[in-house]
DNA sequence: TATTCGATGTGCT
DNA sequence: GCACATCGAATAC
């Protein structure tokens, strides 16, 4: 069933562009999810970009293995990872086949469907701990391995354009990791209550206009 | 409010 | 064996 939301659907080509050019441009982009009846949506407010086999906090730096190969695919699909034991991260594949590329979804703003994320996460105390953080957000969307290597052209999983607001995207060290630590990689919507809660946000290292 | 710490399973060395 | 792109409960203040 064609939903209206789907002539909105950003482009394979998207995917393609430069890791940290398509980082930046996701802020304020839809995450959609369709499972079942329901569409689970929200406004992405916070990524982190990981630029392939020369960038050491990536996982595609090394040598090829079961769990990285997805990164070296063609841009454009899902690279779902388990991690800690207990969680998702959700990531959009970028640049040419065999670059290794890839953007961290680290949170987003619910926009549709938040009572189905409610039924997910029984116990959060605020609504912001929905989708303040990447898995988080997979838990609340119910993104898992399932959905590594989906094609972001499928009606599962996409992103789609968001309205023309304009915001502030601030630019900061990456989060949680020790490899690589200090370039800077991560982008937020300044001063969205949606973005994880970080001293790193008081740690900006640059600021640019939509 | 800020910081510490345990849970947890998988992939890679 | 150990590191790990985290979370949330417990603790300290």
């Amino acid at each position: 069933m064609p939903d209206i939301a789907d002539k909105y659907k950003l482009h394979e080509n998207f995917y393609l562009q430069d890791t940290l050019t398509v980082s930046a441009a996701l802020l304020g982009k839809i995450l959609v999810r369709k499972t079942g009846r329901h569409v689970l949506s929200g406004k992405i407010v916070e990524t982190e970009a990981y630029l392939g086999d020369s960038d050491p906090a990536c996982h595609a730096y090394g040598r090829v293995t079961p769990r990285n190969h997805t990164l070296y695919m063609k841009g454009g699909i899902a690279y779902v990872y388990f991690i800690y034991g207990n969680y998702y991260c959700f990531n959009v594949v970028t640049e040419r086949k065999g670059v290794g590329a890839a953007v961290l979804i680290r949170a987003v703003e619910p926009f549709t469907g938040v009572e189905q994320m409610k039924l997910r996460r029984p116990k959060i105390r605020t609504e912001h701990d929905l989708t303040n953080g990447p898995a988080k957000l997979c838990l609340s969307f119910g993104i898992d391995r399932k959905l590594n290597e989906a094609d972001l052209q499928s009606d599962e999983i996409y992103i789609s354009k968001g309205n023309k607001e304009k915001f502030t995207i601030a630019v900061s060290r990456r989060i949680g990791i020790e490899k690589g630590a200090h370039f800077p990689y991560r982008f937020f919507i300044k001063d969205n209550p949606y973005v994880t809660r970080h001293k790193l946000n008081k740690e900006i290292i640059s600021e640019m206009k939509s």
